[in-house]
DNA sequence: GCTGACGAAATTGTTGACAATATTGTAGCT
DNA sequence: AGCTACAATATTGTCAACAATTTCGTCAGC
């Protein structure tokens, strides 16, 4: 009974989750790069008022996400080439640092996580589960910022993946990115174990720009198909 | 007679036009942390109708710079001390970047234009002219930004700024900030010119954390006062 | 067949009015 | 005086209608 009516007396979407309606198809790639975001279709889909899916546009046109122009309305705002190489030195530079005060600060329980985390990608390497790699890839990096504390550095990382989201799962089928990438954590792993901070940040960087290059070949191959 | 017609046929500012005055109005601290925007004052004061006003708040929400509360409106944002400390620490690490890259990639005229703005710095210093030796200070940080060209990077600093850029000339008058900070640029300038990349991130590194902790003492000493 | 003008449809921009909520002021009571 | 209840005001949230602009299809003319 109650329930019927928090439903009935329930509103649409605030501004805020059609925001992260949009975001969420745009990481599935759902929306692509370029294409147009008609205000409608997206009342349609989300039940917002027209209002505040204009609003949920403002914001991710702030974000860098969507672009808006006059009287052509919003679109999504692919990042090219040279874009996602800045991107990624930015990440770098962050989850650098962040590696870095991980190893100062860590307990010896976050420390023994991580090796259970990257042991388990190693498995999930030979029984071939992407999507579980993927979490477990996920859960390692965001430990790493998490433990820190540093809030700003953890929001500016999670936009920063935003436009390059959809590409991460290709990217692992790419080559050997997987035993590379299970690599990398060794070395960083290691690292924060022996309370080498420099070390630490030095081989987070390399990690992430080894990423970028896979998504570099990545692209090359793509526009080498056609 | 064009201008006229311009003038007359002018519509009120943008929706980014409103955002940057709000910006531009918390920056030069006459929007102080936790004082409230009411919409029909920007109103009055910009010129922008009601909706692009709300349209600027939620960029601005979006931005992180103020706070959007149901029912009760937006206000200015202030950043804890534990927040600041975390902008200045992201600053270090994407700054320390752009001053490695720059020594990697910068012409000997940009280098030596460091030099020059290092030098007239000194001199504001002895001279006391303040506004011109916070000016020069800009110039030098942007500098070392543009160069390398990570728009991304320069993009996100300016944003980790705004909250604390109102403070940043109250600083200057701290004790010897002027001489430290023209000391630390030095020490910068000389890892650049010896061509030693980790020098010249280690040292601005340590330079923006110089400057974190100039703003904690002045933090201290403002809670001390009352 | 192609081009350009023209107009209908689609889409976004803007405004004003009204609803919902918070804030402030006031009166009455103890 | 201090407190509560209630009314008045101020402020924000929402919506629907209308204006401005672009987009797309159509058709005449060459």
């Amino acid at each position: 009974m109650e329930k019927a009516i928090e439903a009935l007396s329930r509103k649409g979407p605030s501004g805020t989750e059609v925001a992260d309606w949009i975001r969420s198809q745009i990481r599935a790639s759902r929306f692509v790069p370029g294409q147009r975001l008609v205000e409608v279709d997206i009342i349609r889909k989300t039940g917002g008022s027209r209002f505040k899916v204009r609003e949920a546009l403002q914001r991710l046109a702030a974000e860098g996400l969507v672009e808006i122009e006059e009287y052509r309305g919003a679109s999504v705002k692919g990042a090219s080439m040279s874009e996602i190489r800045q991107l990624y030195r930015s990440r770098a530079a962050l989850e650098g640092l962040c590696a870095a005060d991980f190893t100062r600060i860590a307990t010896q329980a976050q420390r023994d996580r991580l090796r259970v985390i990257t042991q388990d990608m190693e498995r999930c390497i030979d029984e071939g589960s992407t999507e579980m790699f993927g979490k477990l890839n996920a859960e390692f990096h965001t430990m790493l910022m998490q433990v820190p504390g540093n809030d700003v550095i953890q929001d500016l990382v999670k936009r920063l993946n935003t436009p390059v989201h959809h590409l991460l799962f290709e990217s692992f089928y790419r080559g050997d990115r997987m035993r590379e990438a299970v690599a990398d954590h060794w070395r960083i792993v290691e690292a924060i174990d022996a309370g080498d901070c420099a070390a630490a940040e030095r081989e987070m960087r390399r990690h992430i720009e080894n990423g970028h290059r896979v998504l570099e070949a990545l692209d090359q191959a793509m526009h080498h198909d056609g």
